[in-house]
DNA sequence: CAGAATCCAATTTGATACTG
DNA sequence: CAGTATCAAATTGGATTCTG
């Protein structure tokens, strides 16, 4: 069993960064809003930025090249430049990143079925144990 | 395989709210702070309010309330409440939140053995491939 | 094409004080 | 004990504009 700190996750900046769970920090990086969806874009195969851009209708340049960094430096994901006329780029998944991939299905289907239990007991706040 | 649906974590009260995805909520969920910390304290038997709020030293009042709430609202944890004269509620793990547990743990396993590799080869910026 | 820089609005956190 | 209320401070997201 992995040895699980306590604290950090948002706040960054603040005395937490000593105190830093490799777990809240992956949770704070993936529950950023289009994350989980430019990682499974790229491994659909949509490896171009505008693409990408295009595939994932509202996000903006700004979000997406931020994005796409973050995942890049988190190993998650790898980026190829070629020297082409109008420049090109191309994003795959690295090995890490299948790997997590693969972990977030299964996070996906849980959460996915605790919506359809929800859905049927009503929903929101307090369940009756 | 689970179907993924597109968009939203954060910024609740926008658009996104008609295309949520049940695995982004989750993340969302789960990366606030102190979140994980407070369902792992539960799940290793520190079950009152006061206790929690010991174990995680710096946590507010204000905060753990909020989590135990949410954490509540989502079938993770339940509530007994016992009508002694200093009022005394206890928590405890669902089997979802124990469920949930154990998809963290291997999270957390494959967050930790990535920082592991991060640290020998230098850390942020970019990774060549 | 593939981003980088800037500015502002919406959220979230945290500290403090208060209550059934 | 087990929270709730309020308010100030710190982050983040998004739109717009600009560039090699």
């Amino acid at each position: 069993m992995i040895e699980r700190k306590t604290s950090s996750t948002n706040y960054q900046n603040q005395s937490f960064l000593e105190n830093k769970c490799p777990l809240n920090e992956l949770l704070f990086l993936m529950s950023k809003r289009w994350m989980t969806d430019v990682l499974f874009c790229i491994e659909e195969g949509n490896n171009r930025f505008s693409v990408i851009r295009e595939e994932l209708e509202h996000i903006s340049d700004h979000i997406l090249a931020d994005r796409l960094k973050l995942l890049e430096k988190e190993g998650l994901i790898s980026k190829q430049h070629y020297d082409d006329v109008p420049p090109r780029v191309e994003y795959s998944l690295t090995e890490r990143g299948e790997e997590l991939s693969r972990l977030l299905d299964q996070l996906c289907s849980f959460a996915s079925s605790y919506k359809e239990q929800q859905c049927k007991t009503e929903d929101t706040t307090t369940l009756e144990v």
